[in-house]
DNA sequence: GCAAAATTGGACTTGCAGGTCCATTTTTTG
DNA sequence: CAAAAAATGGACCTGCAAGTCCAATTTTGC
């Protein structure tokens, strides 16, 4: 078999990222180089050369894409029904929990500098993570909608796309100052934004 | 007199973090160097050291500096006369501006993770701006409540705490993304909520 | 005008992190 | 079991960018 991976390989690939996730949300990724990595797996450099042949650029990716998917599971199930004002409250605790104890370490953002937003690769991955994100806001808010908690004249994508900008500047804010409560300021205004619109209605 | 600057030296220091702001925005705080920055203004690295004993990061921390203050002059005179709906909307069209044309470029935000939010001096830098920025907004929205456009009721600076989270954020889409909708959507929502709420008074 | 201080040029050093290479061992395949 | 392919160890190379040093020049203060 050509270019195909024995069990082995893919341990050792699969330990490499794991032992990188760490080591980037440990050091950050400015500091943080290819022999942190090696160290910490017990892997040499042959081995993440061998895995990795676009060498770090290539992994640093891997890490992206695995940190990305991590976002949205760490919001499941309570992203995935947001079906009442209870289910929205849940999940807006959750996100602020996930955030407050990640304290000020960003794996993702300090991540797409290094490998440049610009790589297409690199790009496509935060463009798909917020497109799911988003979307799944917009199916929980069109689901209010649905059962007439909501007018249905509000635009539920764009008031999806605020919400998300909130939400984003509320962790770039904490990552920033130590303060989470323009994140709790941006996920409560955004759901009382849903019920002021209920109340408001054109 | 002992370590104190001559006019030429002034110049020349000043010189520098002209040529280093230009360079920072154009190659990106990640692959530009110091030598990058010495061709720019045509100075030698014992200038550079001379005016900069700490090197690189106290050049970085300068340049933050500039930047930081940049950002809120960007935004006047609007900024400083949120009294009217128009004030509001005249404003939301200046930050647009400003971030659209500035496209994917981040000078202060990839700033800090190469200074490291940790460095008492870069945190202070943009904890200070927040600070600024945010006391702005809320100052605009008392004035709107004094005028009678929105109830009493309303927490100026929780609002202003979410509508800064929602430009941050949106600002951040667009760096990641090329695509300005999430600003417009978070300062569109974010008026709208001040609109709201005078309709939706409790 | 002259001594002291500030400014300047640029060659040199240094350390480090990414990346290469090849020999050796282990696993797969038939 | 034997040959081929995959996996591994780690020494080595290389380039680059930060930072040092000193000698030369200009400016300042009196």
């Amino acid at each position: 078999m050509r270019g195909s991976l024995t069990a082995k390989g893919q341990a050792t690939r699969g330990r490499i990222v794991q032992g990188a996730v760490a080591v980037l949300r440990e050091k950050g990724v400015a500091v943080a180089t290819l022999d942190d990595v090696l160290a910490r797996t017990r892997t040499s450099k042959s081995q993440l050369f061998h895995y990795f042949p676009g060498g770090k650029d290539e992994l640093l990716l891997a890490v992206a894409q695995f940190e990305a998917d991590q976002v949205l599971d760490d919001q499941q199930p309570h992203l995935g029904c947001l079906d009442s004002w209870d289910a929205w409250y849940r999940w807006r605790d959750t996100v602020i929990a996930r955030y407050e104890e990640q304290g000020d370490q960003c794996p993702l953002g300090s991540l797409f500098l290094q490998i440049g937003r610009n790589t297409p690769g690199a790009r496509a991955i935060v463009i798909e993570l917020l497109r799911q994100w988003q979307e799944h806001l917009a199916t929980g808010i069109r689901a209010m909608q649905t059962a007439g908690h909501v007018p249905i004249s509000l635009d539920a994508d764009r008031t999806a796309a605020a919400l998300l900008a909130g939400i984003q500047g509320g962790v770039s804010i904490l990552l920033s100052t130590g303060r989470s409560s323009h994140l709790h300021a941006a996920l409560d205004e955004g759901i009382m934004a849903l019920r002021n619109a209920a109340s408001a209605a054109i």
